[in-house]
DNA sequence: ACAGGCATTGCGGATGACCACACTGGTCAC
DNA sequence: GTGACCAGTGTGGTCATCCGCAATGCCTGT
């Protein structure tokens, strides 16, 4: 698992290569892009990385190609960068999320700093993801017995007191218990609930 | 409980006026400050609201005010207005956690929306304070052993493995066990493990 | 038709959790 | 010095959990 790229989204030539060199002088891995449909063409759900993007494009601007990955489900920090921003256009995307906004001329070494933070975050908002991922997995490997039986184990009722609940035998209620302790991958009912307290 | 109310640092006094008569008409609490020092006189940790900030004032500017506040652990949110405020004012203050960032001039039913947004967000929060606050009082009525207790059998350890861990015996950790129990209000394992995992 | 997964149940035993009762010893405060 | 609190221990019993072994009925896909 490397730490991903950084994207840069600019229709100025000159100012991707800047930005470019910039980065791979601090040891950053750079993908260019002359347009915010250039790097669309480029997203897919895996894509891990951080974005450098320009607010005023030809064709669509930074803030719309934001609002579109937010909508495909990208979580991909963004790093805004503006020649003549004004105040309500940063407010509102860092309200929605964006990593950053940052006026040119600005200083080289700090936007560095704040990718290489912003790759860092990332990586670790990744692990989350996959830890999510595989969690909602197991989960929907249960039967609906098990589901049932995880349900009461969690309100931290008895296999009695589940049996007579589900009107099925105390037997029966350790065999789903198993299965799905099995499935979920712990062996305690401690461990189940701290599975199912961290996340949510 | 009631929700907070709002407080207005302004040392314009149409501005106050006209902000107050606002928000009263939207039923809202409303009090008053002619600069950042007369509400840091009124601030106190049982403080709950929302606060309006002017940018710029005679004496301590609004965003010292709000430096100030964090660093006496005030979780206020804090809405800023500004005439004239520039994009790197408005970045950072938003990274710092302010809630919002309103250049004048602005929406009224905007505006109270906003604060009306902040006060039940704010509610909330001092709900869960409170919670994380009771649970750490708990957590510290706890005698040492009945903590190293807890901590292995949120690991999952049977009470024998306890015993032979702590080099006592399985009867002396029931005791203990039954104790913390207790005093952390709750009667299985598995809602010690729930309590434990959701604030952490 | 047959394999495999799911849900169900029974029996019995090993192991663990929980509890009431009883007792020792140390520290700390009033 | 006496009481409150903490730590530690024992006996004995009840209840719960966990497992292996064995079996039945249903449904689905090959």
């Amino acid at each position: 698992m490397s730490t991903g790229a950084v994207y840069i989204v600019d229709d100025d030539e000159a100012i991707r290569d800047a930005l470019a060199w910039l980065f791979q002088s601090r040891g950053v891995d750079v993908e260019t892009f002359v347009s915010a449909e250039a790097f669309l063409d480029k997203w897919s759900p895996g894509t891990s990385g951080c974005l450098v993007l320009d607010i005023r494009m030809a064709g669509m601007t930074g803030l719309e190609l934001f609002d579109r990955l937010r909508e495909m489900g990208a979580r991909l920090p963004v790093i805004f960068l503006t020649g003549h921003g004004d105040v309500p256009m940063a407010v509102s995307a860092l309200k929605k999320g964006a990593r950053d906004f940052v006026e040119k001329p600005f200083n080289d070494n700090d936007l560095v700093d704040m990718v290489i933070d912003a790759l860092a975050w990332e990586a670790t908002q990744r692990e989350n993801a996959a830890d999510a991922a595989s969690l909602a997995a197991r989960l929907a490997s249960l039967t609906l017995r098990e589901r049932q039986v995880m349900e009461r184990v969690l309100a931290g009722k008895l296999n009695k007191v589940i049996a007579d609940d589900l009107g099925i035998t105390m037997r029966t209620v350790e065999v789903h218990r198993a299965h799905l302790f099995e499935k979920m991958g712990v062996k305690t009912a401690v461990e189940l609930a701290q599975l199912m307290s961290t996340r949510r």
